[in-house]
DNA sequence: CATATATCAGTCTGACTGACATGT
DNA sequence: CACATGTCAGTCTGACTGATATAT
């Protein structure tokens, strides 16, 4: 069994998962809202709804309560689109960026943990080789050129 | 985000599950049936389903369905414990070893496939770190020795 | 009587599907 | 009219919780 790798990545993920929604679960945020949050800050231009899902990976039809708490919240607000008002730009509002900072902070802590196994030389190592696994998984699971 | 490796690890793991479970899904199993067929051919004596269960990190109360679909299926047997009869004894029936190799292979393709991305080199490399990395969330998630 | 094993019923969550209103 | 965006309602799954029958 521990000699699937696919196993063994998706059971890691599981448990490093479950522990940052805990963290998270303190500050009245799940997962996704920090998702949200966080793409937000290092986006380019600020990104409609849709292409801040598929940048994701979450469902558009899942996102609108995401994004719907966190604007509540104050966190980011939410306009029409003046030259396409069938989309909404979403940008951070400045509490928005304290509380992902905040939060980015615990974040940055739980993956310290993640790697503390690791001695610090092997740890870019293992990240991005990680982070090639990962691209190489999107793409298999959604190819960028079809043909 | 991607500067997350918590996340990256978490969105790796779960492309790689949902591959596993695509191709389960044309041997009419599931990830758990295939993870206790498993468990069972390297599993040193015939364990007890809550054994099992621990091993696996599922719920024992979970396990009692995709047990009963092996037993039913005749992949394995379930036989009551003579010297402590609350007990199972499960083992893998020769019918359940071969569907266990069928599957087994297809896997390994998959694994293969997931670690496309790196050198030949690198993938031990990754292998055993991402096992480290592994038993240290296991550690935090319920540690084993609470002094 | 306290504990262990397996089981069952119910809940909660995340991801997905299909339909739809609005706008281009 | 075809298509894009965001929304809503419903389903399906996996993981968890609590209660229970049986055995130790």
């Amino acid at each position: 069994m521990l000699d699937v790798t696919t196993y063994v990545l998706a059971r890691a993920g599981r448990l490093g998962r479950a522990r940052m929604a805990r963290m998270m679960d303190g500050h009245g945020l799940g997962l996704w809202h920090f998702a949200v949050l966080s793409a937000l800050d290092d986006s380019a231009g600020p990104p409609s709804q849709r292409d801040l899902g598929a940048r994701l990976g979450i469902d558009p039809s899942d996102l609108v309560d995401v994004v719907g708490v966190l604007e509540e919240r104050g966190l980011l607000r939410r306009d029409r689109d003046p030259s396409d008002r069938r989309r909404y730009i979403i940008a951070l509002t400045p509490e928005g960026l304290a509380e992902l900072d905040a939060v980015a902070a615990r974040a940055a802590d739980l993956d310290a943990d993640l790697l503390a196994p690791l001695d610090p030389s092997e740890r870019a190592a293992f990240t991005g080789m990680l982070r090639r696994v990962l691209d190489h998984q999107e793409d298999v699971a959604a190819p960028s050129e079809p043909q």
